[in-house]
DNA sequence: AGCACGCCGACT
DNA sequence: GTCGGCGTGCTC
């Protein structure tokens, strides 16, 4: 920065502090100011209470509610630099939006690192040269050491010197570097890390594929303007070859300078998508997921905050990422529920991802087979650009759904005898069989066929699921295990059956009926290992025949172009479930479980086995696809004047005392209500009633649900119910958060 | 949330 | 006699 004039040093700093208090805290600054003086987006060491902690400057003022003797001197700075704009905005932003601290949320956006006080990365990266004395024919005192040697031989050709993390990706040891370096054979120098261009000449290491018409339509439109928010849907169907539209648009971004953020769901950074990416392009490709180490994340965070890293790619906690060059934001499978966090600050990362891109003025990109009903109704609208791909590469037709009605009919390992010929016959030809249940474990649960006793969880309001390998009776709304019992124990009969079919039971009669043929599962039980869905996968895409059996784990992303038949064992279990988005979810799930068959050579079968088949979305869906039965959803969205039509916001309460959470629930709802009316707001509020599954993990839980036409009103209701919240005295016995645009109602 | 202070039960 | 249970109060 040229001398601009210098503010005045405040008095005063605003600090956020990582508390759920909803407000934030003045310090007065301490002796030594920072370099460039204080500013917002400083991280600083502050007292608070009796411990310290690390907080963000978000305000520097002249003055202070509280009398400026009472104020505390913060201990100190710990960068020169505030952490970037981009990212304070952000945080900002998404602490207001979802009604969250904001101390809280810049806390869960940082890298943990820098959370526990660590300075930002040095940005200084040790540079290796061998010495003059190095350079000098070969030194007797090498002849023991062969690596040393090599190493040294390395860096001799190497004159300007090479960067220690090349040179460790080199299969050398940092204890080499060191010796060599006690001899006086190689030298370190630190020097600045710059953002310099990350890619020396070409960017691509190899061709961008061929488009089809659609997908170099779909590109024009995106790359016609590059600067500008432009938002798009890019609605593309399995196999329409929505990443080779991704890779060339962010080839075209980083070619003139800008940074590619990427978002894709939970487990869709998977290796081989990784891998694509780091294929193609020569600059590096920074990965942001659950693996790796604090360390790593930092420096993952510092590469693309200094634009070293131009493309980053990372689940929904990525969007927190700073980028020194914004060029554009891609989020891919935008439907997807991972891009919402369930607990603590409730963001949503794809609705992020667009105050972002706006906030940027670049290019956004949702990419779906079968877009969320929001993202949808925008682009209806004409607030997205609504960019189709309708045509696969394979040269089939995407495989429609048939219906098998299960009534009357009897099962084995939850397949009725149809489903179980299709399946032989596929095998039979030499294919591969997907079979989809999503349910884990060997059945949902244990009855005593004397006397109707089911296995219980005693925390929560749900069965106990039977598993065999290991054999036990699990919650999956807890952590609760139990041993299974012998007998029942209410009547003491030994006659207990498993009840229904889960993932480990359709494996066990599949492996009966098809003794010849390996039948892998697929589900979080199996694949627990890290690497040990990539290994089955592996081998599956060898193209033996085979059964593969498995949770949603299998429906979503993974490349599996020799299944040519999937069955879905029970279709029901979204369709009829309270929660109004449950079709919405469960027709997105089919469709991407058809969306696995008949990928390749050959054309696909779907056959969905269902209590109900005569149900109009499900024949909608089976009939039309995924894009009628969303228009008709829409219309009845409309009607039910329900979300993308409204805005909701849900207050929810929980204790291990029942009566604790109702009276606060309806005293809170009381006070909402009297201050809506006042205030002539048109927001309604509902209940508080008991949540879905009302004792969970042996709590009570409750719900208030708000609902507005206008945003802005929802949003003043929820500001002053979180306030009156905060002030309750009661309220600090339960425990509640708001979920602004809630995607469950459960 | 943390963390301390504060006042009542079963233990070295 | 103390260790420790969690109710209540505060954090610039």
């Amino acid at each position: 920065m040229p001398d601009s004039p210098r503010p005045p040093q405040p008095r005063v700093l605003r600090v956020a502090v990582p508390t759920p208090l909803r407000r934030l805290f003045d310090y007065r600054p301490c002796q030594t100011p920072p370099p460039d003086g204080w500013r917002p987006g400083l991280r600083v060491q502050v007292p608070f209470g009796r411990r310290q902690v690390v907080g963000v400057v978000v305000d520097c003022v002249q003055d202070s509610d509280l009398p400026l003797a009472r104020l505390k001197p913060v201990d100190g700075w710990l960068d020169a630099d505030p952490l970037p704009d981009d990212w304070l905005w952000l945080c900002r932003f998404t602490a207001r939006y979802y009604q969250h601290p904001l101390g809280d949320t810049l806390h869960q956006a940082m890298p943990v690192l820098l959370r526990q006080g660590r300075a930002l990365a040095s940005r200084m990266r040790e540079q290796w040269q061998a010495t003059a004395q190095g350079l000098a024919a070969d030194d007797a005192r090498l002849r023991r050491a062969p690596r040393q040697a090599e190493l040294l031989t390395m860096l001799a050709q190497h004159p300007q010197g090479l960067a220690a993390q090349a040179i460790l990706a080199q299969g050398f040891s940092r204890d080499q570097l060191k010796a060599l370096a006690a001899k006086g054979l190689v030298a370190c120098r630190e020097i600045p890390l710059t953002a310099a261009t990350p890619h020396a000449g070409r960017l691509l290491a190899e061709p961008p594929l061929p488009l089809n018409g659609e997908q170099a339509a779909a590109l024009a439109a995106i790359h016609q303007r590059l600067d500008g928010f432009h938002p798009c849907l890019l609605h593309g169907v399995t196999g329409s070859g929505k990443t080779e539209v991704y890779l060339q648009l962010i080839e075209a971004v980083v070619e003139r300078g800008g940074q590619a953020l990427l978002l894709v769901p939970e487990i869709g950074l998977t290796p081989q998508t990784l891998a694509r990416f780091r294929r193609r392009f020569r600059a590096p490709v920074v990965a942001l997921h659950s693996g790796l180490t604090d360390h790593e994340r930092l420096d993952a965070w510092e590469a693309a905050a200094s634009g070293r890293a131009p493309i980053v790619i990372g689940t929904r906690s990525a969007i927190f990422t700073p980028l020194a060059r914004p060029g554009v934001i891609i989020v891919d499978e935008e439907h997807d529920g991972s891009f919402k966090q369930q607990e603590g600050l409730r963001y949503h990362a794809r609705d992020l991802a667009v105050a972002r891109a706006h906030r940027h003025a670049i290019p956004l990109v949702l990419g779906s087979a079968t877009p969320s009903l929001e993202s949808l109704q925008r682009a209806r609208q004409g607030d997205y650009r609504h960019l189709r791909l309708t045509r696969r590469a394979s040269r089939h037709a995407p495989a429609r759904l048939e219906l098998l009605d299960l009534r009357g009919r009897p099962r084995q390992g939850g397949l009725i005898p149809p489903a179980i010929a299709a399946i032989g016959e596929t095998l039979a030809a030499g294919h591969q069989v997907l079979v989809f249940i999503n349910r884990r474990g060997f059945a949902p649960t244990l009855a005593c066929h004397a006397c109707g006793w089911l296995a219980e969880c005693e925390a929560c309001d749900a069965r106990m699921t039977l598993h065999r390998q290991p054999p036990m009776l699990a919650c999956h709304h807890c952590d609760k295990r139990r041993p299974i019992p012998d007998a029942c124990p209410e009547c003491g009969s030994a006659d207990l059956r498993p009840l229904g079919s889960g993932t480990e039971r359709t494996e066990e009669t599949l492996a009966a009926l098809f003794p010849k043929v390996a039948v892998h599962r697929i589900d979080r039980d199996s694949t627990r290992r890290r690497d040990a869905l990539e290994a089955v996968l592996t081998q599956v895409r060898r193209g033996e025949p085979c059964l593969l059996v498995g949770t949603q784990m299998l429906a979503k992303g993974h490349h599996l172009p020799h299944v040519t038949l999937v069955v879905v064992v029970n279709a029901d279990a979204g369709l009829y479930a309270s929660d109004f988005r449950a079709l919405e979810h469960s027709a997105q799930l089919l469709e991407q479980v058809a969306g696995r068959a008949g990928r390749a050579a050959h054309p696909g079968r779907v056959l969905v086995q269902t209590l109900h088949d005569d149900d109009p979305h499900l024949q909608l869906l089976a009939r039309q696809g995924y894009d009628a039965l969303a228009e008709r959803l829409l219309e009845e969205r409309r009607a039910a004047r329900l979300p993308p039509f409204r805005f909701l916001a849900l207050l929810r309460l929980e204790s291990p005392r029942e009566a604790a959470a109702t009276t606060l629930g309806g005293e809170a709802a009381a006070a909402l209500r009297r201050w809506l009316a006042e205030r002539q707001l048109a927001v309604d509020c509902l209940g508080p009633v008991p949540a879905p599954m009302e004792r969970r993990q042996g709590r009570y839980h409750l719900q208030l649900m708000l609902a507005a036409d206008r945003r802005s009103q929802l949003h003043e209701a929820c500001a002053q119910l979180s306030a009156w919240l905060e002030a309750s005295p009661e309220a600090r016995r339960v425990r509640w958060s708001l979920d602004i645009d809630p995607q469950t109602l459960a």
